[in-house]
RNA sequence: CGGGGUGUGGUGUAAUGGUAGCACGCAUGCUUUGGGUGCAUGUAGUCCGAGUUCGAGUCUCGGCACCCCGACCA
């Protein structure tokens, strides 16, 4: 990507109209723009680092047999009212309108109505389970009150899995599967070593539904925190005889705020009863799926990553999320210069590497190194008169700061080995 | 939903009821070329609607939008 091509461009301040860091940051980067409270439009940047995060995510979801589907948003009154979910009064954030023909629909705020309902559909003997069907969708929710920039929207991506056992014992080992398939989702995101597992409340089905919490001052969430053993408890869930169900003792917890990044459900046969869900089992005996859903925000997740990992100067992505791998800073417009960077260019394109270079003419060497600073892209090739009489360029790590002359005949194995 | 606050060029801000100004951006020219270079010229604005007044960015009423705290968040 040529820099000079790139339609957004970065800002010295933060809009008036927006308190939270990610927010802040995302928007004078140019990653994401505001549409309206709680809903942002994300650009070329910002989807990009979207897509990193949400291609993980599948990635990991493949791995333990999920299959990708992708579901309407406009859902019916008529599926909604056979699970008793339509009402007002029962699901408060329902955005809904009619049809110019006749009746009502709802912008879908999660999707267990219409996973089970297409099921209905394909499973039909216990040959056809288990099944782990998956998607990450546009959910609309009408939230009293959106906050914290993309933490907490009215619009938001969701991965969102449905997992269809047979048995209790089948559903209790698809549930432990995407529990560790997260750690792992979190852990390539960079979240790992401050990610827990939290206990919830479980609603209907399990005592217990469990929450992924990242440690982070922004969070809304209060959860104790045992490091020891490295699982944590829902303030709102905490007491005595939860503590003692778990095995956990009061004076060794830590009280921290953190924010949800995950949260899987076991839902027992709540859905599949309710729509009709069935399957013979082997000996020909009708019998309803056991259910357990299971979601992930990648909106928050990037959000909380912009204002986790950024510091004065502006974003700093981990590899794995970040826009481009590299951002190639031509620090003057001499043509020593210039040249050198487009070769660096044309050789790290070659090389597969996916890379940023800012071309732009007639801005300062000064500039343009606030702005690559402010965009967090892993590493900076600076390429100026200094380094290139050594033939050389300077290789800046934006997370550590740290800076080193790398020859240019070596750069692209540079970059491939660091990233 | 309860409480508090704010709406001025693209962005950030100033203006006792009396000529809407500044900075950044953007455009043009010169200058500069390894941490937002300097200069000149130009561009563009009072959230919407009523009302009070000789006169409203400023006061009153209504609406809309946005932010914060709380409540809510299977």
């Amino acid at each position: 990507m040529r820099q000079s091509q790139l339609f957004t461009h970065t800002r010295r301040e933060a809009p008036r109209d927006e308190a939270s860091k990610n927010a802040q940051l995302l928007i004078r980067a140019g990653y994401i723009h505001k549409e309206m409270a709680g809903v942002y439009s994300f650009l070329p940047l910002g989807w990009r680092v979207l897509e990193n995060i949400m291609r993980i995510i599948r990635e990991e979801m493949n791995a333990i047999g999920g299959q990708e589907v992708h579901l309407s948003a406009l859902q019916s009154r008529a599926l909604w009212e056979q699970t008793d979910r339509w009402s007002d009064e029962k699901v408060d954030i329902w955005f809904k309108t009619t049809l110019a023909a006749g009746g009502e629909v709802g912008l879908a705020p999660t999707h267990e109505e219409p996973i089970t309902a297409i099921m209905r559909e394909h499973i039909a003997s216990y040959r056809d389970l288990p099944q782990l069907p998956y998607q990450i969708q546009l959910k609309f929710r009408n939230e009293l009150r959106a906050r914290s920039g993309l933490m907490r929207g009215r619009e938001f991506f969701m991965k969102d899995m449905y997992t269809f056992a047979r048995t209790e014992k089948e559903h209790e080992e698809l549930y432990e599967r995407v529990k560790q398939a997260y750690f792992t989702i979190f852990r390539r995101l960079g979240l790992g070593d401050r990610t827990y597992l939290t206990f919830a409340s479980g609603g209907i089905f399990s005592r217990y539904s469990h929450e992924f919490q990242t440690v982070a001052d922004i969070g809304e969430d209060t959860i104790y925190l045992d490091k020891t053993k490295g699982i944590a408890v829902n303030k709102e869930v905490l007491e005595e005889s939860v503590l003692a169900d778990l095995g956990l003792e009061q004076d060794k917890l830590e009280e921290v705020r953190a924010v949800e990044v995950g949260n899987i459900f076991s839902l027992g046969t709540r859905f599949s009863k309710a729509l009709g869900c069935v399957f013979k089992d082997a000996e020909g005996k009708e019998r309803h799926p056991i259910m357990g859903c299971y979601g992930i925000g990648p909106n928050r997740l990037m959000g909380l990553i912009a204002e986790l990992f950024a510091d004065e100067r502006g974003l700093v992505w981990p590899k794995t999320v970040a826009p481009y791998s590299a951002h190639i800073v031509a620090l003057s417009d001499e043509p020593a210069v210039k040249n050198a960077a487009e070769k660096v260019y044309q050789d790290l394109q070659q090389a597969n590497i996916e890379v940023c270079y800012d071309d732009r003419d007639g801005v300062s060497a000064g500039e343009k190194l606030s702005d690559a600073d402010l965009l967090g892209i892993p590493l900076q090739l600076r390429v100026g008169m200094k380094s290139l009489k050594e033939s050389a360029v300077d290789v800046f790590d934006r997370a550590t700061g740290e800076e080193r002359r790398v020859p240019l005949t070596q750069i692209s194995e540079t970059v491939k080995s660091a990233i």
